[in-house]
RNA sequence: GCCGAUGUGGCGGAAUUGGUAGACGCGCUGGAUUCAAAAUCCAGUUCUGGCAACAGAGUGGGGGUUCGAUUCCCCCCAUCGGUACCA
C-alpha cells in the first residue's frame, strides 16, 4: 500500500491507488496507441520536439524531465485543441561515454547502449509522456545512420557558390574549372591560388582531387587539431574546458593531422543573418551571435621589401593605418621562414620553440608580451615607409589570416608590445572632442594621417576601403571568429566515413546502395598508434577486396543530432532519408525544447545541415526550429556546517556567524536534508576531499555518527543541533548553512524521480515540477513544497467522491461556479500558449479551492475541469474521466474553451487613492462613466480624515482600474 | 574585459500597453480534532511601532519622468551563464 490513503475518512477499499491507475491506463494507451500520429491533411499540423538525450549509464535525475514534462503539457494540449501533433523522443547513442565504459569493462557499446535505452523508455513511460514511440530513431541504428551518411556524401560532393548564395554539385565546379579555371569563380573555399583551364587540365587525377578538397562542404585537410593523448583522440573545442579535456581533465596539445572537415564558414553569414526569423530567446542568439563572431572590416596587401611575396592582413580599423608603425606575423604563420633573415635566424628558430613548448592553456592564460624581430620590413602601402616585420604569440595563426598591422596609439595590445619593444608610437586619432572616450571607443578625429586628416573616424574607415579598392591594395571584407568544423574522430563509437580511397589516394563517396557503410563489430576499442582509430587494427575491413582501402575515422556525436528531426517525419522510409511528401506536411520544428549546453554546438550544426537540405530542395524551411526554449536547471539545496581545524591539535571546531574574509579558515561539512527516504542511521556514509569532512544522510537534527577515514575523526550530530566530537559531547551550538548549486553526487543532493513518484504519484511529480517556477529559469528543487500538490490533487479528486463513493450531481451549475471554472479555463489556456505553467497550476489551485469551498459536484463543472488539468495529469484525469462515465480517452477530448459572458462583473471595488497612496476601496457599478464616479468619490465624507482639509485639486479615474486624488 | 540573463517576504515565486505589491504553494505561529502523534480542518503570517484601530517604510542601491513606477529612462552594485590576446 503506497502512501496515498488521503482519500480522507473513507474506506481502504474505496481508495485511489496512484500506482494501480498509472500502470491500468499506461497499458491502455499503449494497447489502443492514442499518441500514434499519421499524417493527416485534414487538421493543421504542430511539431513539438525535446532534445533527444544521450543515453548515459546514470539514468535520469529530477533536473532531466523539466523540459520534457513542459513539452508534453504543450503538445497535449495542441492535440485537445484540434492540432495533428508530433510528438516523438529518441536517442542521441554514438558517443564518447559508451566506448569509454567498453575500454574499462570490456562491454561492448552497442549492448551498454541498448541496456541504457532500454532503462531511459522504461524510466520516460513512468512520466506518462505523450511521445509516438513508434517513431523513436536512435544514432547508432544503422537504418538511420545510413543517411547521415548519406548527408555527408551530399556534402563531400558539393561546394558553396557565393555568387548565389548556395550550395551546387561539384560536377558543376569541375565544368567551370574546364572551361574558365578559377576565373570568375565565386566561391567559397581555402584555395589561395588562381589557375587557367589549361593547368586545370593539365593537373593528375590526384592534383585535381586535392584542388576539389579546397572546395567541398565536407573536405579533407591537414590540420592542427586539439588531441589528447590520454583519451586518444582529437577533441572538438566545446570538450575542452580551460585547457583540459572536458572528460577526465586530461591536457590537450595542439597536433597536426589529416583530417575531415565541414565548410559551416560558406554559411556564416545565413547562420547569422537568419538569427533574425527565430523565435529563440536573447541569450542564445546572443551566444550564437558571438561564436560566428562576424566583424566587417579591411583586407589588405603590405608588399615586403626585397620579396615577391606580399602580406596580408586584415583590420577593422582602417583608420588608423597611419599608425602602423611595424607588423606581426603569428609563429605558425606560412612567410616566417622567407622572411627571416639570415642575422634573425637563431633568434627567431629560439623563439619558435619557446613558443611550441607552450601548450595553449599556458598561451591563454599567461598572455605574455613576447615576440621577436624577423629582421624584413614591409611598406605600409598607404605612406610607403618600411616598417618592421616582426612575430609574436599574442597573434593568432587561426583569426583573420594570422598577421596584423600594429597600431601601438589604438590598440593596448599593440602598444604593450610597442613599448616593451622600443617600437615607434604614432598618435592618429584625436579624442579630446570625446573626454569620456578610451582606446577601445570607435570615436575621434583622424589626425597625422596624410588624406584622412580631420575625418571622423567612421567616415576614414569609408575613404581608407574607398582608397585600398581605388589603388588595388585591398577590399572591404567581413571576417569570422568561427572556423570550419573538425568532423573526424578517431575513436570506435561513432558513424564510419562514407568514403574509400582508391590505390592512388584519390578518395571516392560510398553512393547510396552501398550504405550504410557499417561499423565493424569488434572487442578491440583501444586507439591505435599515433592516434589512429581503433578501426585501423581492423585489416580485412580497412583494405577492401578491389585495393581500395576503407577511412578509419569516425563522426562526431554532433553528426546524428544534425538531421534527427527529420527523421521522425517518416523514421522508416527505406528510399530517402524521409519522403518528400512528409517533410512537405510536417515543415519543421514549431517548438524545441531543451537545454542551452547544446547552445552552440548542435545548433548550429543543425541549422547548417538544415540550410544545406533547404539549398538541395530537400525540405521547404530555411530554418529547423521556429520556437526554442531552454529550460532552466533544476539545482540542489547545498547544506553545510563550518568547521574550524586547529592546526596545534587537529581539533574541528564548530562556528557560527563566521565573518567572510575569515571563511577560508574554515572547512564545509556538507550534510544532506534528506526528506524523502528515511534516514538509517546504522549505515553513514562518508567521504573526505582535501581534509575536508563532507556529507551524511542526515535528516534534520536526527542523529548520525560520520567517520573520517583520513583523520579517523568521529563527528556527531544530536537532537538539538549538538556536535560531538570523539564521542566527547562538545558544548558548541552549530549553525548550518546553505547555497543553491548544481546537483551533484559529490555534494550529496541529487533527487532521484523515482523515489519522488513513488511516493507521490506521477502526476504529483509532473505538476509539482512545473509549478516550481518560470521554465526557463534555473531553481532549486526542495522536496517539502510537493505537499502542496499533494493537497491541491487530493482536493481535485475530493471533488468528485462523497465517503468514497463517486458522487456528481447532473443539476445547473450556478453563476458563481460558472464564473470560477470559465475564469479557470481562459487563464490555463493563455498561461499553456505563454509557456507559464506555473500560474496556470496556481490558476488551478484557486479554482478548486473555490469550488470545494461551494461543495460543488455538478457534471457540468467537473467535466471541463478534468479535461482542464488532462495535460497537466495524465493518468488521474483520465481514471476521473472514466468514472464520469466516458468510454474513450480524455486526451482525445477537446480543450475546454472560456465563454466571456459568465465573467462579467456587475461590480467593481476600485481602490481610492490619495496622491498615489491606497487610503480605502470603493464598490461602483461595473457600467457606470468616469464622470459619475469622479462625482460620487468627491461625495465620500471619510475622505476628509485623510485630506486634512486640502482641497482635491484632480480626480483621475482608471476604468475598472482605480481612482486617485491630487490634493 | 566583452556579450547575455537575473535581482520582489523566512523560501519557490505572482503582478508589466505604468494603476490595490506579495497571487498560489512551502515554512512558521495559534486553534480545532486526537489518549498521543501523523494526517486533516480553521485562522494568522512583508518589515517597524502599537493591545488595537492605525501609522510609517518597502520590489539590489542612487537619481529621473509621472497624478501614480516592481514595470519606463540614466548611473552604479551583486549573482549566474557564455566568451576571451578576435586585430
Amino acid at each position: 500500500m503506497s502512501d496515498f490513503c488521503w482519500l480522507l475518512g473513507i474506506n481502504a477499499d474505496d481508495m485511489i491507488d496512484y500506482q494501480d491507475i498509472e500502470s491500468k491506463w499506461r497499458s491502455y494507451w499503449k494497447e489502443r496507441g492514442i499518441y500514434r500520429v499519421e499524417r493527416d491533411e485534414s487538421k493543421p499540423k504542430y511539431y513539438v520536439l525535446d532534445m533527444f538525450p544521450y543515453p548515459s549509464g546514470a539514468g535520469l535525475h529530477v533536473g532531466h524531465p523539466l523540459g520534457y514534462i513542459a513539452s508534453d503539457i504543450f503538445a497535449r494540449h495542441k492535440r485537445m485543441n484540434g492540432y495533428n501533433v508530433l510528438h516523438p523522443m529518441g536517442f542521441d547513442a554514438f558517443g564518447l561515454p559508451a566506448e569509454e565504459y567498453a575500454l574499462q569493462t570490456g562491454i561492448h557499446p552497442a549492448i551498454s547502449t541498448q541496456e541504457n535505452m532500454s532503462r531511459y523508455r522504461e524510466q520516460l513511460s513512468m512520466l506518462g509522456f505523450s511521445f509516438d514511440w513508434s517513431r523513436e530513431v536512435y544514432t547508432c541504428d544503422p537504418n538511420y545512420y545510413r543517411w547521415t551518411q548519406w548527408i555527408f556524401v551530399q556534402l563531400f560532393e558539393h561546394y558553396y557558390d557565393n555568387a548565389r548564395q548556395k550550395a551546387r554539385p561539384i560536377g558543376d565546379l569541375i565544368e567551370h574549372f574546364d572551361h574558365h579555371g578559377t576565373e570568375g569563380l565565386e566561391a567559397s573555399t581555402s584555395n589561395k591560388e588562381e589557375f587557367t583551364a589549361a593547368s586545370w587540365k593539365a593537373l593528375s587525377p590526384r592534383e585535381k582531387d586535392e584542388m576539389l578538397m579546397h572546395y567541398r562542404l565536407a573536405y579533407k585537410k591537414i590540420g592542427y587539431v586539439n588531441w589528447c593523448e590520454e583519451l586518444g583522440t582529437v577533441l572538438a573545442n566545446d570538450q575542452i574546458k580551460d585547457g583540459l579535456s572536458e572528460r577526465g581533465g586530461h591536457p590537450v596539445i595542439q597536433k597536426a593531422m589529416s583530417q575531415w572537415y565541414l565548410r559551416i564558414t560558406a554559411y556564416a553569414d545565413r547562420l547569422l543573418d537568419d538569427l533574425q526569423e527565430v523565435d529563440w530567446s536573447n541569450s542564445l542568439v546572443a551566444m550564437q551571435t558571438n561564436w560566428i563572431g562576424r566583424s566587417y572590416g579591411t583586407a589588405l596587401y603590405f608588399p615586403i621589401v626585397g620579396h615577391e611575396e606580399q602580406l596580408e592582413i586584415f583590420t577593422t580599423r582602417i583608420d588608423t593605418i597611419f599608425g602602423a608603425t611595424y607588423m606581426v606575423l603569428a609563429p605558425e604563420h606560412d612567410l616566417v621562414e622567407q622572411l627571416t633573415t639570415d642575422d634573425q635566424k637563431e633568434e627567431v628558430r629560439q623563439y619558435i620553440s619557446y613558443v611550441q613548448s607552450k601548450t595553449e592553456i599556458e598561451r591563454m592564460s599567461e598572455k605574455m608580451v613576447t615576440g621577436v624581430f624577423t629582421g624584413s620590413y614591409a611598406k605600409n602601402p598607404f605612406n610607403q615607409e618600411d616598417i618592421p616585420i616582426w612575430i609574436g604569440e599574442y597573434v593568432l595563426k587561426d583569426y583573420g589570416t594570422g598577421a596584423i598591422m600594429a597600431v601601438p596609439s589604438d590598440d593596448e595590445r599593440d602598444q604593450a608590445f610597442a613599448k616593451k619593444f622600443g617600437l615607434p608610437i604614432i598618435d592618429v586619432i584625436d579624442k579630446s572632442d570625446y573626454p569620456d572616450a578610451g582606446l577601445h571607443d570607435k570615436v575621434g578625429k583622424v589626425i597625422n594621417s596624410g588624406f584622412m586628416n580631420g575625418m571622423e573616424l567612421k567616415d576614414a574607415i569609408e575613404a581608407g576601403n574607398e582608397y585600398a579598392v581605388q589603388h588595388g591594395l585591398g577590399r572591404a571584407v567581413a571576417n569570422f571568429k568561427m572556423r570550419d568544423a573538425n568532423f573526424s574522430r578517431q575513436r570506435y563509437w561513432g558513424e564510419p566515413f562514407p568514403v574509400v580511397y582508391d590505390q592512388d589516394g584519390i578518395s571516392h563517396a560510398v553512393q547510396l546502395e552501398n550504405l550504410p557503410v557499417e561499423l565493424p563489430d569488434t572487442n578491440d576499442f583501444k586507439p591505435g598508434k599515433g592516434g589512429k582509430s581503433p578501426l585501423a587494427h581492423l585489416t580485412d575491413w580497412v583494405e577492401m577486396k578491389n585495393g581500395f582501402t576503407r577511412e578509419t575515422d569516425t563522426m562526431p556525436a554532433v553528426a546524428g543530432s544534425s538531421w534527427y528531426y527529420l527523421r521522425y517525419m517518416d523514421p522508416q522510409n527505406d528510399q530517402e532519408f524521409a519522403s518528400q511528401e512528409n517533410i512537405h506536411y510536417w515543415q519543421s520544428v514549431d517548438l524545441y525544447v531543451g537545454g542551452a549546453e547544446h547552445a552552440v554546438a548542435h545548433l548550429l550544426y543543425a541549422r547548417f545541415w538544415h540550410k544545406f537540405l533547404f539549398d538541395k530542395g530537400l525540405v521547404p524551411t530555411n530554418e529547423p526550429f521556429k520556437k526554442l526554449i531552454n529550460q532552466g536547471m533544476i539545482q540542489g539545496i547545498i547544506e553545510h556546517i563550518l568547521l574550524k581545524k586547529d592546526s596545534d591539535n587537529n581539533e574541528f571546531h564548530s562556528a557560527q556567524l563566521v565573518p567572510s574574509d575569515e571563511l577560508e579558515n574554515y572547512t564545509k561539512l556538507y550534510v544532506h536534508i534528506d526528506l524523502v527516504t528515511n534516514y538509517n542511521s546504522s549505515e553513514p556514509s562518508y567521504l573526505t576531499r582535501d581534509g575536508i569532512l563532507e556529507f551524511c544522510k542526515w535528516r534534520k537534527f536526527e542523529q548520525a555518527t560520520f567517520k573520517s577515514p583520513d583523520c579517523d575523526l568521529k563527528v556527531r550530530l544530536s537532537p538539538g543541533g549538538q556536535l560531538q566530537i570523539d564521542g566527547d559531547e562538545c558544548d558548541i551550538q552549530f549553525q548550518t548553512l546553505s547555497e543553491v548549486g548544481k546537483m551533484s553526487k559529490s555534494r550529496y543532493n541529487v533527487i532521484n524521480p523515482d523515489e519522488v513518484i513513488n511516493q507521490y504519484g506521477t502526476d504529483c511529480f509532473r505538476i509539482y515540477e512545473m509549478f516550481l517556477g518560470p521554465i526557463e529559469q534555473s531553481k532549486p528543487w526542495d522536496t517539502q513544497g510537493i505537499d502542496g500538490v499533494s493537497k491541491f490533487l487530493r482536493k481535485f479528486i475530493d471533488l468528485f467522491h462523497k465517503n468514497g463513493q463517486l458522487n456528481i450531481s447532473e443539476e445547473k451549475a450556478s453563476d458563481e461556479e460558472l464564473k470560477i471554472i470559465h475564469t479557470v479555463i481562459k487563464k490555463v489556456n493563455k498561461d499553456i500558449e505563454d509557456f507559464s505553467f506555473n500560474t496556470a497550476v496556481s490558476a488551478m489551485m484557486i479554482a478548486v479551492n473555490e469550488l470545494r469551498k461551494l461543495g460543488s459536484n455538478k457534471i457540468e463543472i467537473l467535466d471541463p475541469l478534468v479535461r482542464l488539468i488532462a495535460p497537466f495529469a495524465p493518468f488521474i484525469s483520465e481514471e476521473l474521466w472514466s468514472r464520469l462515465g466516458n468510454q474513450s480517452s480524455v486526451h482525445l477530448s477537446s480543450f475546454p474553451r472560456h465563454d466571456e459572458s459568465y465573467l462579467v462583473e456587475n461590480t467593481i471595488t476600485y481602490p481610492i487613492c490619495i496622491n498615489g497612496k491606497k487610503r480605502t476601496v470603493k464598490e461602483f457599478a461595473a457600467d457606470m462613466n468616469q464622470d459619475e464616479i469622479e462625482k460620487m468619490v468627491r461625495d465620500m465624507e471619510e475622505l476628509e480624515k485623510w485630506l486634512n482639509g486640502k482641497s482635491i485639486r484632480k480626480v483621475i479615474v482608471v476604468p475598472k482600474r482605480m481612482v486617485n486624488l491630487v490634493v
